[in-house]
DNA sequence: GAAATACTGAAGTATCCACTTGACAATTAG
DNA sequence: CTAATTGTCAAGTGGATACTTCAGTATTTC
């Protein structure tokens, strides 16, 4: 049958977000883009990937809000966009809550029954 | 040519990491296991897909230290690991900056001229 | 208007990756 | 010992994805 869940409409902007985030030369075109904006062209100037590439990159970031871009006669601008991060954050926060709840669980355990 | 960055043995880990967390079935089994620990065939029971699968998520979760997993008599117990999780909130913590950064560049350069 | 610049679109390719099946290994239970 | 339980290994499949090339399309520049 060959499953493969990707069923699921709600919740699909962390999925994107990890993903985009996943790869290095979008990590590297973030770091990039907090110098400041710039044009697609001179971002992709020290990528060593072809512009074609480089203006899908920006697609996914855009995707899931990691960069903004706008077009202003033939030059697309590309900046960083903190809406993704933000999402980042916010999941992190979540999370590390419910590490924490599984750290004092265990521990009330341990102090419960001494072995 | 078919480039496809995959040369560098420096900085592997933050890769590993996003990747992992970009499946949304490894993000259910970290949701599992905040729980608490378990076996391979509990944690797998919700996921709708085979042990195998769930095995090999649990080998990429270990990879990126966001699991460690234990063996002892024919079960395989399975906990979360903060690693990987500490990596991931330190990532955040020097980009975030580096976000701030350019806000402030931002900022000062819409000082400095009026427009 | 011709040539350069900056990007866009379509199509193809190699690789990766999530998942499966099916056979097997090891441990525990009856 | 035989069964069941729990997990592991090897191999394969289909779909995603990070690239590429090549042929356009706007927009400036001369």
């Amino acid at each position: 049958m060959t499953a493969r869940r990707t069923e699921s409409p709600p919740q699909i902007d962390i999925d994107r977000l990890f993903h985009a985030l996943g790869d290095p030369t979008r990590r590297a075109m973030l770091d990039r883009l907090s110098e400041g904006p710039m044009s697609v062209s001179r971002l992709a100037e020290p990528l060593g990937v072809t512009l074609t590439a480089v203006a899908q990159h920006l697609r996914v970031l855009e995707a899931c809000g990691l960069a903004r871009t706008e077009k202003l006669g033939r030059v697309r601008t590309c900046r960083i966009d903190s809406a993704g991060f933000d999402a980042l954050e916010r999941w992190i926060r979540d999370h590390r809550t419910a590490w924490e709840r599984r750290l004092d669980r265990l521990a009330s355990f341990l102090a419960e029954d001494g072995g």
